[in-house]
Order: structure tokens, then sequence, then C-alpha cells
DNA sequence: GCGATGCATAGAATATACTCTATAGTAGAC
DNA sequence: GTCTACTATAGAGTATATTCTATGCATCGC
């Protein structure tokens, strides 16, 4: 039997006749004529080389061969019928995956999107690669990933950003610093103080450093950590100040204090960044369109800074 | 997605280059020119309506949909492998079914060689249709069937026979029958006994009267009983004389005798009849062989008269 | 940067698939 | 036996598949 000529199309008329008993029915429910079906079955014979079909008692019927080539069609033809159920499963966002790769302090906020996405779409498999800044821009030139969150997008040239949530930087000090009952501090008052910072690289110390050359400020001594969590804690235990997300922030946090430093908090916002030149999943999109959707209900109001219908619209528009 | 323009070649094409991960690589394996490969891919996207591969570390690798299709098509080739395979084993007759009419007295002999025939092919299903000669007439006429046993074979106009065994016809009497020790006995003796005949439309009744009008005879009083069994028990209890198969009786026969009749035994042969315009299965051509060959293993070598051969040759002729 | 390798596209020739109309042959129904 | 419904075949036109050569373009390693 040579494989190599059969098409879908065959099986599908051939499926037809066996199911009717009949060329002619087959070919009226397949609006075609019943010479072309007879034809079809001819060269289905052909490439099969055994008899398919017996006429008895008026109708064709199957033979031996031709019923296990039968079952071997509707198996096929099934089996392609799945995979065009997950064509469409997949086009809707519903199926696949897609990986996304956050800056560190992005990780307080992401799981709060993810988990009610994961709820309505759990045949998606979502996988979160985290770093600091360099780390991550490192993935974004090798197009490691589908999505991407950073605060200062890089080059935009290959890429489109839309802002989602608010990331204010705020400086922190233990509870019991003498400054922490002041109602405004100028930061040239603190410069003296040990700062905490993360590893060069980190996004946070980035803007933090630039804020300090905008104003022509430069720290004292200061102590590097290459950890939100350690950071937080280490300043609550008094080894100094340091300028954090807030969102790394516990919800109460007794132990430390925000500082009311002038022309604090430093704004930035998170973004989510699709690459131009890269497909971008059906998966991935849906989960963009389910966090411009249910932001709002996702994270605290206050963060909120939702672009994100601005990101697909202008997404859309290049494909 | 159009599945109607899939060839299954295309799937072979698709495989390849996912399995190698390389176009070219793909190319070269199916004796095909690079460009010839890219151009399937191509024709395959078209179809699905979906991107399938990607290129990653510089080598392609599938999409989720991609991945998905690969799947699809590796089963759906693996179906029609299957399917070739059953193919072979159908040719070969290793596989399938047919279906054989028997006339009564021939279901004594018959399984001894299906018996066989079934252990060396256990995969093939066969039926058998057992009834007087009449029934079988007429299952012959409507090819219900795909080998008939016969022994005197209906026209041959549109059927090829074969004899395979012989079957005397033999007068039995109960073992105290006063003739039981004559050496010879004119069946003009017996006519006045009463006869236990099977009922009309049995091969068994019409071969004794065809015989009794050749040689200007008839019977007295007769009874008539629908089954050989019937008759054999029927005679042994006394109930009068009869002319059966020799096949019928049981090896050991205590309370039967044999009367030496003169011009007995009635000779006959059964046959295989095979219609010349009905396909033979593959299995009932295998059948025949194995019976052709093992026929001296399978029934004692006095009744066999093998000329399968003969009927295999002219039938190969035909086809 | 430059060569090697691999992929995509264009253009073209051939083969095959797909479908039709017209017609002939077949087998069951009354 | 004739009629009818069904199937098969012939012939033909269009569309599509299949494959090639030639060429351009991208990427990777050195």
């Amino acid at each position: 039997m040579n494989v190599r000529h059969l098409t879908f199309r065959l099986l599908q008329v051939y499926v037809a006749v066996v199911r009717s008993g009949s060329v002619s029915e087959a070919a009226r429910q397949l609006h075609l004529t019943q010479p072309t079906v007879s034809q079809q079955l001819k060269r289905l014979h052909e490439a099969v080389e055994e008899p398919l079909l017996q006429t008895s008692r008026g109708r064709l019927s199957p033979t031996e061969a031709g019923r296990e080539l039968y079952r071997a069609s509707r198996e096929v033809l099934g089996r392609f019928d799945d995979f065009e159920d997950y064509l469409t499963a997949l086009r809707g966002g519903e199926r696949g995956r897609f990986s996304i790769a956050l800056v560190n302090t992005a990780q307080y906020v992401l799981p709060r999107l993810l988990g009610p996405y994961s709820q309505v779409f759990p045949d998606v498999e979502v996988t979160l690669h985290i770093g600091n800044r360099r780390q991550m821009l490192t993935r974004f030139e090798r197009q490691d990933d589908d999505l991407y969150v950073f605060s200062h997008p890089p080059s935009l040239a290959h890429a489109l950003a839309g802002r989602f949530l608010r990331n204010p930087l705020v400086v922190i000090a233990p509870h019991e610093h003498p400054l922490a009952s002041r109602e405004r501090i100028a930061m040239s008052e603190l410069v003296g103080e040990r700062f905490l910072l993360r590893e060069p690289g980190s996004a946070t110390r980035m803007m933090f450093e630039s804020w300090l050359q905008e104003h022509g400020l430069s720290l004292g001594p200061t102590l590097q950590m290459a950890s939100n969590e350690a950071i937080r804690v280490g300043v609550a235990a008094g080894m100094g100040l340091a300028v954090l997300s807030e969102h790394v922030l516990p919800p109460e946090h007794s132990d430390l204090v925000i500082l009311p430093v002038t022309d604090f908090p430093i704004e930035s916002h998170w973004q989510f960044i699709i690459r131009r030149d890269r497909r971008l999943p059906h998966a991935a999109h849906g989960f963009l369109r389910f966090a411009s959707g249910h932001l709002d209900e996702c994270v605290p109001p206050r963060f909120v800074a939702n672009e994100l219908e601005r990101l697909l619209t202008a997404w859309e528009l290049i494909h």
C-alpha cells in the first residue's frame, strides 16, 4: 500500500460511503456528483490494493480490509478533529504555555495576578523566571521568554511596553530610628547613614543611584545584600537604612517605618514588555487580556496604573 | 484549519523535520532537496494557520501547536502503519474471517480440519453454516458464504469445485438383525424392511433415492427423521434400516452393523465449492491451502481424495 | 568581516487530484 | 420484461501538489 497518496479528503469520502452504504447517498451528503465519489473510491482502492467494498443486498458493505480501513479512517479523522479542538483552545488562550521573566521585586506582586488567572485557565502552563534587572536583560536579549516585567524597559526598538502597576520606592528605617517621627526629611540628612543596597545590576539600586545623581548626592558607607528580603530584615534589625519597593514591605510592618523623605517615593512603574520580533503565544495574550480586565480585583487600587489595553491594541495592530 | 488538503506525505515530511530539527537534514533523509521540504512546511503551515516551528539555539523546534501536530501526525502515521501490517496479515491469510456452508453430514468431518487450522491461524474467524442440501443450495444461490461443501455440486457455471474426501453411504442395521451375518445381500431383499429416511432436501436421501431409481427399486414403509444422529440411534434401537454416510457412524459401533449390500457403498465425494463471481477472502484461500497440505494428517487416509491443489490452481488462474 | 551552513522564496515543469458532464452497464421492483 | 435507481467508466478541464534549480538572506563561528 502506498500511504503517500492518501488524502484526508479521500478518507472522509470513504467514511461517508461506508456509513451510508451507498455511493450516490454519500455524494449527496458531500455535495458531490456520484461519479466523483466513484472515482475517489477507485483511487483509494488503487492505493490500498485490496477490495474494500462489496455489494450485498443492494447495499455497499465493506470487506474485511474495508472494515479495518474504515476503523483506521475514523480514528485518524477523529484524531485531527481533536487537533482542531486543541487549536481552537490554543487560539482562545485556554491552553498552551508561556513564560514570564520578572525582576526580583515584581515577584511580590505578580502572583496576585497569576493566581486568579490559573484558576480560570488551569490548562495553561506558566513558567516564571526571576532575577535581577541585569539577568532579565540578558534573557530579554536572547528572547528567552514571552513576556517580561521591567520597571524601566530596555530599548523599545524591538519591543512594546505597557504599564500596569505603580512601583514606589520608599526609604525605610527601623521603627526606633531617631528621625522616624519627623514630618519631613531631606535626603541630604541621611546620606551619612549606612545604607543597605542591592547588588549592582539590581533595578532598585539603579533607580536609587540615578536619583541620587540627579540630586547631586552620594552615599556614605553602604552594605550590599542580594535580596530584598535580607535588606528588609536587616533594616528592621538596625543595620541601616534602605530604599526598597513598597511592595516588598509586608502589609503590617511594626518594626519598620517609611521615612517621609522629600521627593520620595521615587515613582516608577512595572510594565509588561512584549518583543515585536517574537511570536506571542495565544496563552500569553490571554494572560494580558486577563490582567487588563482583572487588575483592579487583584492588587490594591492605589497601585493600579493600567495601560494594558493600549499595549494590547498596539500589539494587535502589528499582527 | 482545513483538513481537506492534508496529505499523509505532508505529515511524513513534517515528522522528519521535527525529529531532525532541521529542514536540510530532513531533506537529506527523505531524498528531497531542501527547498522542497521548506515548501511542504509552508503548505502545512497554511493548512493549519498557526506557527508550527520556531528556531531556537540554531535548531528548529516545534511551537506549542507544532508539538501537538507532531503528536497527532505520529499517531496517525502509526495507525496506518498498523493498517499496513493488518493488510499484510490479511493477504497472508493470517487474519480476517470467512464462512463455510456445510451439508449436515459433513459436520462430522470438517472440524477435523478446522481444529488444526484454528490452532495455526488463531486470528481467523470462521463461521460455519450447517443445514441440509436444499438450505445450502439457497445460501449458495444468494452467495451468502465464501466456501461451500457439497457432495454433488450445483451447476459449476459460477463455481469451481475440488474433491477432498470420500463420502461412502452404507446400509446400516441393528446389530441383531437377521441378515447381519450374511456375506452378500441384494438391496431387493431389503426393500420390504422399514427404512429410516432423512427429510426431503437432504443430500443423503437424494443420493439414496437416485440409486434406487437407477436400480429399478422402490422402498416399502419409511419413517422420516431430520437428523443423522436420530436415524443412527433409531436403527440401533431396532426401528428399521437406514442409508447413512459412513462418517456419521462412531468409530466403535457395537450396536450397529454395516450390511454388505451389493453395489454398496454408494460412492460420493465431498467437495469444496468456490463461487467464481465472489471474491475469496485471503483467509478462506489460506484455509484451502491448509486443507490441501494437512488433509492426510487430519482424517483417516482411506477417506482422503485430495483434489484441492487442482482447485487452487484453477482459482489462481482466474485471479 | 568572511566564509560556511541553513532557511526561504521565486520561477517553472510535470504529475496528480478533483470535479464535472455524458453515457453505459447492472441489479432490484413491480 | 420493463422501469428505475445505482454504480462504473470515459473524457476533459481546472486546480493543486510535487519537485526541481537558482538565488537571496540570516546566523554562527572564527
